[in-house]
DNA sequence: GCCGTTTTCGGCCCGACTGTTTTCAGTCG
């Protein structure tokens, strides 16, 4: 599956005619077509074969040829020529900070500087080569030396999680702030992307108001650096090597800075070509017709003025919501409060740190009427797995527990390893004592496609099994995981009816959200669980709801927003 | 280079902030 390989070249094809100085909408055409390759569910193989290329929209004649060409050679001639005209290691320059194309195009040309160490260099040692471009005085000097520092220490995009947290925090802190009235983080943080890469605010206040709160916001808590700070915008660097930027607007704007704020940014250029058809003219400010607003204090007035349905910001990623929203035609996504239970859990018989009872007492809690123990197998020895003997007493356990229970149904499962041919790590006759049988791989996650799908396949086949776990098995920020060719999986799946997981833990978000959408298309169902390891992990749940929202699920698509009846109907066909 | 509920040609989103090239280009989101 060569879907990233090519979203790396298309993106490097753009990166390199932008030094060079080509046509700004030829390179976006690049970069659009390189996100839609990488965004891709499918193996670009198969599209390939298929004849389908040029039915993905941002691939036309002159890209879907290249893509071709790298299936066929490993290469693409036009990129191996730009290649040849730009010093090998000068596009690693534009992934500094402040940075672009035109700078880096005249630092090569002018002080013969090749790449980032040069660059470093160059102004540790007050380099006269560098001192004489243009442009470079002694402040931009020292902004260009931060950025590579902060560009060095920073360890790439957060985890969902992490950056909820800090975003809580500094949405708190500016709220005290005074003259703040709605504060909210934004960006791909609200969006629900899997990994963020800076914290955006948002904040309502008079425009007088405006220049304190920044000031103020420069001066919080946790600030090492700050990058930009005027009337209505402010920038900075925290502790943790994250940037967070604060915008303010006036109460007739917030709900279009909000949209703006909230992007994708891809969206939003989406939204503006519909304004600009209509007539109209669309900014952080509002939605104009010529100098009146026409819509801006809130985000859903907006997108009725633009004649579409309100798009939740999980979807704002030009996948299409935009034209399904002028159709009327977009999903109604599942909900937090649809969720009805959970059904993968650890308790301290395996790897996790409570007791059943404490994980029984903490779903309960929550509201849920239903939750599935489900502990790891005898192959998972690093984790306590359970062997036949210790599984049958847990499930005795269990079953007595469950009796005590009102209103609430506790059901005994097992996470049972899959390993590398696909076979599992417990006999038919075993796992027919349960009530749910999810099964993971854990180890050999290195497979390519082809193999991973036909190892999740025959786990999918096997009579007991209901739930594939965590099926790619990443680690975000951390590895990569098996190749998925989701939609073969996803009809095993729907043919066998097995539920394919997201695992809610901010660490995996696996199935992924583009996963999530081509299962469903595929007619899988799905199934939110936490794979918590103690109580309060329960409540991940919510990154998983984000994802399957993110994946367009509604909530027939998943299977524990069912009553107890539904899930027991489904779990004895 | 892509795309079409006005188009197969002629468009292709919008504004804030910075540093410095004194009127704006470059970068970012």
């Amino acid at each position: 599956m060569k879907n990233t390989e090519l979203g790396q070249v298309f993106a490097s094809i753009a990166d390199l005619m932008e030094i060079l100085g080509a046509d700004p909408f030829r390179i976006n055409s690049y970069r659009k077509a390189g996100r839609a390759v990488v965004d891709l569910a499918e193996p670009i193989e198969d599209v390939t074969a298929a004849g389908e290329l040029q039915k993905i929209p941002g691939i036309g004649k002159s890209t879907g040829a290249k893509i071709d060409e790298y299936l066929k050679t490993g290469k693409v001639a036009a990129h191996q020529e730009l290649l040849g005209k730009v010093p090998p290691k000068l596009p690693e320059m534009l992934a500094v900070p402040g940075l672009g194309p035109k700078t880096v195009a005249k630092i090569w040309k002018e002080a013969k500087i090749t790449s980032l160490g040069e660059l470093e260099d160059a102004i540790e040692s007050g380099a006269a080569s560098l001192a004489e471009v243009p442009g470079f005085g002694p402040k931009r000097m020292r902004q260009i030396w931060e950025s590579i520092n902060f560009m060095k220490s920073v360890g790439g995009r957060m985890r969902l999680g992490e950056a909820r947290q800090l975003a809580d925090e500094l949405t708190a802190f500016v709220s005290k702030i005074p003259g703040a009235k709605k504060v909210a983080a934004a960006g791909s943080l609200r969006r629900g992307k899997e990994t963020i890469g800076d914290i955006d605010l948002l904040c309502q206040a008079t425009k007088a108001a405006a220049p304190k709160i920044i000031e103020r916001f420069t001066k919080s808590p946790g600030v090492q650096r700050v990058l930009a700070a005027g009337g209505t915008k402010g920038s900075v660097v925290l502790d943790r090597e994250v940037q967070a930027d604060l915008r303010v607007v006036p109460a007739a704007s917030y709900g279009a800075a909000l949209a703006y704020f909230t992007g994708s940014k891809e969206h939003n250029v989406r939204l503006r070509e519909l304004a600009v058809k209509a007539g109209m003219k669309l900014n952080e400010y509002g939605l104009f017709k010529g100098d009146r607003r026409v819509a801006g204090k809130d985000e859903p007035g907006i997108y009725k003025a633009l004649g579409l349905q309100f798009v939740p910001p999980e979807l704002r990623e030009d996948r299409g919501e935009v034209q399904a929203a002028r159709a009327g035609k977009l999903p109604d996504l599942l909900e937090l409060e649809d969720i009805r239970g959970d059904l993968h859990v650890h308790t301290d018989w395996s790897d996790g740190v409570e007791t059943i009872e404490a994980m029984a007492a903490a779903a309960q809690k929550r509201g849920y009427a239903y939750l599935a123990i489900c502990d790891h197998s005898k192959s998972q020895i690093q984790a306590n797995g359970l062997d036949e003997k210790r599984l049958a007493e847990q499930v005795q356990a269990i079953r007595k527990l469950a009796k005590t229970l009102k209103g609430f149904t506790l059901l005994a499962g097992v996470e049972v390893d899959v390993f590398k041919d696909g076979r599992l790590d417990f006999e038919a006759d075993v796992l027919a004592e349960l009530d749910f049988v999810v099964a993971s791989a854990h180890t050999a996650l290195s497979l390519g496609a082809k193999e991973a799908t036909r190892r999740l396949i025959r786990a999918i086949e096997h009579p007991r099994v209901r739930c594939i776990g965590h099926p790619s098995g990443r680690i975000i920020n951390g590895r990569p995981g098996m190749e998925l060719d989701i939609e073969p999986v996803a009809r095993a799946a729907a043919a066998n009816g097995v539920a394919l997981e997201i695992n809610s833990h901010y660490y995996r978000l696996d199935l992924r959200d583009v996963h999530v959408r081509a299962a469903i298309e595929a007619g899988a169902r799905i199934v939110i669980n936490t794979d918590a390891h103690r109580a309060e992990e329960l409540g991940m749940m919510r990154f998983g709801v984000l994802t399957a929202r993110r994946g367009w699920a509604t909530a027939a698509d998943v299977i524990n927003t069912c009553s107890v009846g539904a899930l027991r109907k489904w779990l004895a066909a």
